[in-house]
DNA sequence: CCTTTATTTCACACAACCGTTAATTAAAGA
DNA sequence: TCTTTAATTAACGGTTGTGTGAAATAAAGG
């Protein structure tokens, strides 16, 4: 079970919300490439990885010395999901929803 | 221009995750309920509100001696947006998601 | 095997966060 | 207007988070 605090916190910090887009946009990466984005020390970014699997947002693949980062859809999922486990506030909210999140990976663009 | 980092920092805490769901399903409540959810101090839910609503999570209404809180729909929206604004990533993951937030706050239940 | 490369863990310092009680502000009501 | 009620701000202490440089781990390569 996701713990949904857990996922928030780790994406609460300007640093690990970077990497989590960087990784989106880029695909797995290594933990080299990640700590290039950044002005922080390696170590630094070594913990923020950390944090960032601890919580599920991130997946670690490992090969050789390296280790290579990639974000869990799951996560993502979870995230999308609890805005929208709440029908009877969306219905009572003005906003009208229909096709806002009509996401389309295939589609137009 | 909202500031992902701040939003999901608010919602990092358990008290204050529990409060916004709890405005998500009560819809409008004043300071006092919300303190009495909790069992903490009424300062700290105080304060806590204060995070949610410096955040944009949650709006403020004075009346008299009261203040309602009530949850912000634009920034539940930014959120489920943030998870989809990376059409290549959830394209390029395994994960099928047609259909998965295809919210219907008229439907069934 | 010895060195280099990739990455993490350790130890420490400083800032931010969260809870408490006491004090303050301000509207309501007798 | 004096008191009660609703809620916030202030002041303090303890815990957690984040950065740094140094040390450790471990695979690769000469």
């Amino acid at each position: 079970m996701i713990d949904m605090t857990r996922t928030f916190a780790a994406l609460s910090d300007p640093t690990r919300l970077s990497l989590v887009e960087y990784l989106m946009r880029q695909g797995e990466q290594p933990a080299g490439a990640l700590s290039e984005l950044t002005d922080i020390s390696a170590p630094a970014v070594s913990r923020h990885l950390k944090v960032l699997r601890e919580a599920g947002v991130i997946g670690q693949r490992v090969a050789g010395t390296h280790r290579y980062y990639s974000v869990n859809p799951e996560a993502m999922r979870a995230i999308a999901s609890w805005t929208m486990d709440h029908k009877a506030f969306w219905a009572g909210s003005l906003e009208r929803l229909d096709g806002l999140l009509a996401i389309d990976p295939e589609g137009e663009e």
